[in-house]
RNA sequence: UGUCCGAUAGUAUAAAGGUAGUACGACGGUUUUUGGUACCGUUUGUCUUGGUUCGAAUCCAGGUCGGACAACCA
C-alpha cells in the first residue's frame, strides 16, 4: 500500500485522461534508452516515473533502445541497461528496438516525400545550417527544396540503395522555414551513414534522426504518454507534425525536469569523460552516480526507488541535495543491515585486571531494529584490544563520552571499562590505552549499578582479521560542478577516495555479497565486487549520521 | 534583439479563488549498551509592480531573474 501523496502534474493528466475515456483508458508508456552508456540516477526518476505510472493505472511500460546511432552504441550497454532496470525492480512489458521499425520508418518517410513534404538535399551541413536563420531571422530555401516529388522519391530510393557517400545528401521535412521555433525549419529526417548498426548489421545505410525516429516509435506501439524531459519541449509541435502528417496514433509527449544531484555530474558526456581519462574505476565505481557504482556501493533498489519517490517530479529546474539520497539509503539499512564491530584506525586497549590468554565468548544480536534481533553471532573477547584512536583524548573536553583518564565507558557487548593511563610512542601519538573492568557489569546480567553515557565499539586482538576498507566522499568539491567556470574536471575532489585497512571482528569473513551491513558507530558498508577469501574488501556505501560535533 | 518553459522556507515538493502544508536539512529536547534509531519541539517561504475579486501562491497585464532552442546527437 502506498502512502497518501499528492498527485504530480503527469498523474494528474494521466487521470484526468481516464476520466474523459481517452485511449479507452488504456495507460502505456515507455522507457526509451540510447545504448550509448550506462544508466544513471537520472535514469531512475525516469524509470520509476514510467513503470510507476503504469503500475499506479493498471498499464503497461516498454524497453525501448533508441538506437537509431549506430556509431555510438552497442550491445554491451543494452545489457547492462536491462540489467539496470531489472535490478531497480521493475519488469518492461516488452523489449523493443526503434531499429526494429526502420522499415516502417522508411515506409513512413516515402509516404511524407510521396506527399511533397519531404525533399532530398545535397546541401552540406555548414550549407544548411546557414540556411536555417537565426532564432531572429528566417531561414532561407535552396533550389533543392522546390525538387518535384518524382526525383525525390528517386533520390532518397537512391539514397537507401547505397548510391551516395556519408553526407552526400539528407531528407528533410518540408515544414516552415520561417518558424520561430527551430525545430521547424525543415528539420532532418535521414542521413546517410554506411556503418555497422549493432542490430541489423549492414542492412541498412540511411538511418532516421531522434525527430522521425522517436514519436513514430511512440505511434507504433500505441504508447499514450510519452514522457520526456524539459530540453524536447521544442521538439513537441514537429512531434504532433509528423503524427498529423502521417495520420499515425497520436501519442502525447509530456516533459518533466531532469535530475540534478549536489556533488556529481549527470551528464552521459561528462560522465564517460571521467571513465575514459581515469579519474574514476569504471562506469561502476562506487563514486559515480551511475546505478551500476551506486549498486556496487551498496545503495538498493528500495532506497532508489524511495528517493526518486520524494524528489517529486515538475516542470523547474532543480539541483537535490545529495543528503537526501543518503537519508533514503540510511533509512533503509537502518531497518535491514546486520551491525557488526570494526575498528578503522586502531590503538590498543589493554585491560589489566583480565587474566592475559584467557579469552571469552560473547553474543551480539545481528539487528537491533528487528523483534529478536534476526539471530546474532559469536564475538571473541581478551585482555587486548583494538578501539578507535578517537575515542580516546589524552585532554577530553566536557561532554566528551569516551576515554580518557578516569573516564569510564562500555565496550559494546561485554564490560565496563575504566581508563587508568596510556602510553605514547616517541612521536608522541597514542599507542596503548590501559584500562580496568568491572567483572560484574558483563553484557546482559549487569549488577555493577554503574550507567556510563558513552559506549563504544571494540575488536579482539586475538581473533581479529583484517580488511581493506575504501572510504568514499563527494567525486567534486562543489555543489554544482557543471555550473562552474571552465573545465569541470578542475572541481574534482582529490579525496574521494580513501583506501585504508581495518581490523575486524571475525564473523566478518563471512560476510555475504550484496548486504548491507552496519560498522557499529561508523557507517554502512558492503562487500566490494573485488573482494576475495583472501583479502576482504568493503566499500563504505555512507557515514552515520552524526550528531557529535566537537566544540 | 525571436520563440518556448519556469519562479512557494536552505533544498525539494503540495495547496485546482477561501487556514501557506509535508519531507530532507539545521537547531533544541526525551529515550537509548551505536553521540545511530525512535519520539517530541523550534526555525525559515509565495520573484516584483499593478489589476480583477468580499478574498489571489493560484486569474489578468507589465517587469525581473533562471533555463531551453539555430548537432547529418538523443
Amino acid at each position: 500500500m502506498t502512502e497518501e501523496r499528492a498527485l504530480n502534474f503527469i498523474e494528474e493528466i494521466v487521470e484526468n485522461d481516464l476520466q474523459t475515456g481517452k485511449n479507452n483508458g488504456r495507460v502505456h508508456t515507455r522507457f526509451p534508452p540510447e545504448p550509448n552508456g550506462y544508466l544513471h540516477i537520472g535514469h531512475a526518476k525516469s524509470i520509476c516515473l514510467n513503470f510507476g505510472l503504469a503500475q499506479r493505472y493498471n498499464g503497461k511500460t516498454n524497453l525501448r533502445f533508441d538506437d537509431t546511432n549506430p556509431v555510438t552504441e552497442d550491445t554491451e550497454y543494452v545489457e547492462s541497461i536491462k540489467e539496470d532496470v531489472r535490478w531497480l525492480g521493475f519488469e518492461w512489458a516488452n523489449e523493443l528496438y526503434a531499429s526494429d521499425y526502420f522499415d516502417v520508418l522508411y515506409a513512413f518517410a516515402l509516404n511524407l516525400v510521396k506527399q511533397g513534404l519531404a525533399y532530398v538535399d545535397d546541401s552540406t551541413p555548414e550549407e544548411i545550417a546557414a540556411q536555417k536563420g537565426t532564432p531572429t531571422e528566417p531561414g532561407t530555401p535552396n533550389q533543392y527544396r522546390s525538387r518535384s516529388i518524382e526525383e525525390n522519391v528517386q533520390l532518397f530510393e537512391e539514397m537507401k540503395a547505397g548510391k551516395y557517400p556519408d553526407g552526400a545528401k539528407v531528407l528533410r521535412a518540408k515544414v516552415d522555414l520561417a518558424s520561430p521555433n527551430m525545430h521547424l525549419r525543415d528539420p532532418l529526417m535521414y542521413r546517410i551513414r554506411h556503418a555497422h548498426h549493432h542490430r541489423t548489421g549492414d542492412k541498412w545505410c540511411i538511418y532516421p534522426m531522434y525527430d522521425f525516429a522517436h514519436g513514430q516509435s511512440d505511434a507504433i506501439e500505441e504508447i499514450t504518454h510519452s514522457i520526456c524531459t524539459l530540453e524536447f519541449i521544442p521538439h513537441r509541435p514537429l512531434y504532433e507534425w509528423f503524427i498529423d502528417k502521417l495520420e499515425i496514433f497520436p501519442s502525447r509527449q509530456y516533459e518533466f525536469a531532469r535530475l540534478n544531484l549536489t556533488y556529481t555530474v549527470m551528464s552521459k558526456r561528462k560522465l564517460l569523460q571521467l571513465v575514459n581519462e581515469g579519474h574514476v574505476e569504471d562506469w561502476d565505481d562506487p563514486r559515480m552516480p551511475t546505478i551500476s557504482g551506486l549498486r556496487r556501493r551498496g545503495y538498493t533498489p528500495a532506497s532508489i526507488r524511495e528517493f526518486c519517490e520524494r524528489i517529486g517530479v515538475a516542470k523547474r529546474e532543480n539541483l537535490i541535495d545529495v543528503g537526501l539520497l543518503e537519508f533514503c539509503i540510511r533509512e533503509d539499512l537502518n531497518k535491514t543491515a546486520w551491525r557488526r564491530m570494526v575498528v578503522l584506525d586502531p590503538i590498543k586497549l589493554i585491560i589489566t585486571n583480565y587474566p592475559e590468554g584467557q579469552t571469552e565468548t560473547l553474543h551480539g544480536e545481528n539487528n537491533p531494529e528487528v523483534e529478536g534481533g534476526e539471530g546474532g553471532r559469536d564475538i571473541p573477547f581478551s585482555n587486548e584490544l583494538y578501539i578507535e584512536r578517537e575515542d580516546f583524548m589524552e585532554v577530553p573536553p566536557k561532554k566528551f563520552f569516551r576515554l580518557g583518564v578516569g573516564l569510564m565507558v562500555r565496550l559494546k557487548h561485554a564490560y565496563i571499562v575504566k581508563c587508568e593511563s596510556f602510553v605514547k610512542d616517541a612521536d608522541g601519538n597514542v599507542t596503548e590505552v590501559h584500562c580496568t573492568y568491572i567483572p560484574e557489569s558483563k553484557s546482559g546480567n549487569d549488577t555493577s549499578g554503574i550507567n556510563v553515557k558513552g559506549t563504544i565499539h571494540w575488536v579482539s586482538v586475538p581473533g581479529a582479521k583484517t580488511a581493506e576498507v575504501r572510504l568514499y566522499d563527494r567525486l567534486f568539491k562543489s555543489e554544482n560542478p557543471a555550473a562552474e567556470e571552465g573545465d569541470f574536471k578542475d572541481d574534482l575532489n582529490p579525496n574521494s577516495l580513501q583506501i585504508i585497512n581495518a581490523f575486524v571482528e571475525p564473523d566478518l569473513a563471512e560476510a555475504l555479497p550484496g548486504k548491507g551491513y552496519q560498522f557499529i558507530r561508523k557507517g554502512y558498508f558492503t562487500l566490494d565486487k573485488l573482494s576475495t577469501d583472501e583479502k576482504l574488501v568493503f566499500n563504505r556505501t555512507v557515514t552515520l549520521k552524526d550528531g557529535w560535533v566537537k566544540k
